[in-house]
DNA sequence: CATGAATGAGGCTTCATTCAT
DNA sequence: TATGAATGAAGCCTCATTCAT
């Protein structure tokens, strides 16, 4: 009654074969199945719409398997943002942005930066969902802070190598840079249903895409371009 | 001796004496409130995240009455976005940008642009859940595509005239720069709780957002020169 | 997707007759059904071993109208406790004390203690469950002790009566009297099952519980009766 | 130099060297860590409040084990039940009441049960749920009942003693009075929680608890001392 | 025009228990 | 002897929506 009955053995138990290797490559597996399938389902839902349920169904586990991992429902999500963030950060950092003229550098970031969110539509949906929780699982995470160092570092540098060299202008802010180069591309994105709507054109037809990139590219490189007068 | 307070008569007694037009009356002061209230709820939770129950309590009407008004949550939502999209467009159409030299009209529109999100920060959240939807309310409403006409012809006049006396760049398209103006303004403050988190700085400090104004007006300014060389 | 779908209308509504007048008395009948409910299912599994799926249904209610009226489990089962406890209270307050005999009061007040808790098995178990949980939802009940203020008095009184007259020896605490007799009685049924199995006897048949009252009788009036030597 | 502390072994570290015997000490070992882990919880929560997982963490055993040594959770609860009253009829069987006067022997028994219930809540606590379970587990352990005889009997004999030299009343029958004397304090002390708040008293206070205990030897030795009348 | 009562469906989370080694 | 992985069932609670007046 007030005690849970005792479970009767199920019977579609499925019997894996292999050794203690199999076992602990599973757990390894399932939690990354977790991770991507809520990826995912974060990504199309945002965190109030994504469901608990169709995360694990579609993560081929058990709900409780998903919390005896992540926690709840908030954990799991802030481990899916973190996840996010290395891999942009990790991308990003392989691009050698030391090894090209200013010009040049400045050029592959910005592709970079749009083609990224271009394969990445869930990158937008997962940032924008946190944003209307005004951050609250980012700002817990230590892990994210850190990764995000280097990279305006990076971007100083440039910069700095430009202004010096007479291709860019001087004095800009790194930050207020970057913002720019992924506002650009972000806001296109993530709200192209709804600018498409409004203006009634289908803005991630093949050809528009390819035409906000070199958009993009000309704002970014006409405004670092040194003034004519000077 | 103590005079009795006269009682504030509730914003939907049913003690009114008249007949249709009080009713009328108060039947459009129901609505407005109920809209008001979705608004509120709607910007700070997304349509996912709202829940009816508030909205009604804080509109202080019944829930049936909603309802009776609405229909459903999600045709509430879309009357929302229709007074929205109304709102700042119709903010817009009293610029009069054709008065101004293009550059003084360019700027006039980045200010208001900015200054509208700032000032606005529903629109960003509105906007963003009715993205996470694919426009799918949007879609469905012809009176806010009929907005947006005006808008894109005033910018392009304003970029001719500014291409023909020689301030700006030629070949802009409206949309295009449309899109850019808003995104360097709206991705800043929609994106800002997590970029202060990544990047450590109060984005939305007064002294931050006004250096981020001014780096927009930059931008665009920045961008729409005409080329050095030519 | 992320905003539930709208229910279709359901088929088997009960098309109730009546007037305002009925819909006013079903939401007390319902409050009342709840309330007798979820005291027959504490009473029984306990806080912890009761369930509000099946509270709901012996109330003929749906869940969600539990919650709208009770809030929570736990403010439910406090409702509970206060309604027991009121009920005992407000029973034990028509005995009438002032008009016996010290002897004949004690004697009246430790029958109707017994017969109450035989005839009121719940109030047993429901108190049990809230000393497991250290009286947390008491605690938090003004109402509860407001009760209990008139009952210390009127024993009180009777003792005094007893000690002036010589019936009953002097310098009696009303409330360490109480909980003894409370104890006799309580102690016994509530660990009938227990004490039945340990010592093979059936303490819940008629001749032993008539039994067990008498000898609650004889240990109170035992103790209360002079010292010989006095 | 640093000696390096020699590493404690766990609990049940597999790298203990040794045959059968060691295997053997270590089960003992594991037993008797879930069996006090148990009746830790299952007091602390009753049986239903009681999670398996915390029994097994804080015994520093695998879930698995529990259910490879007990079975399962009820039969985990009955085991604890076992030893629980094994424990209180042992240190009662040691009170050599056949060497002291019967007015000295009932007071003993009465001071050791009050001392043992004070001493031991978890028994209290145990009971209560056992009870609410209406004794099934109970019932079907001989070895439980086997346990009661001798104190039956012992009570008896002080009993005789004292009505054959005229310290007792006659005709009083143990258990009905061993019942009360647990009564007394148990009641007391299970309700401590309820009846402090009621009667706004901290009974569980040193003070107040020694009150208590001088009361139920009043109440006891009131009851039992023969009539003055007779 | 307005309302309080009521509900079905589903959402997040927990838990006793078993599996495979 | 011992374990980490995994799960089915169920528990509490919420929410958009409709009913009856």
């Amino acid at each position: 009654m007030a005690v849970r009955a005792p479970r009767k053995p199920s019977l579609n138990s499925r019997s894996t074969r292999g050794g203690a290797a199999t076992r602990q490559r599973n757990a390894e597996r399932s939690r990354a199945a977790i991770l991507a399938a809520a990826t995912a389902q974060f990504a199309a839902n945002g965190l109030g719409g994504a469901r608990v349920d169709e995360i694990a169904r579609s993560a081929g586990v058990n709900k409780a398997l998903l919390y005896h991992y992540f926690g709840n429902k908030q954990a799991l999500f802030l481990a899916v943002l973190e996840a996010t963030y290395a891999q942009i950060r990790g991308a990003e950092a392989t691009l050698e942005l030391e090894a090209l003229s200013p010009s040049a550098a400045m050029e592959r970031l910005v592709d970079f930066t749009w083609n990224y969110f271009v394969q990445h539509p869930e990158f937008i949906t997962l940032v924008n969902s946190e944003n209307l929780h005004r951050a609250a699982h980012l700002k817990r995470s230590k892990r994210v802070r850190a990764l995000h160092h280097p990279l305006v570092e990076r971007i100083g540098e440039v910069l700095e190598r430009g202004a010096a060299c007479g291709e860019f202008r001087a004095g800009v802010d790194p930050v207020q840079l970057y913002i720019s180069i992924a506002s650009l591309g972000y806001f296109y994105l993530s709200n192209a249903h709804t600018l498409g709507a409004v203006f009634e054109r289908d803005l991630l037809s093949p050809r528009e895409r390819e035409a906000r990139r070199l958009h993009v590219q000309e704002v970014v490189h006409g405004y670092l371009r040194p003034d004519a007068s000077s």
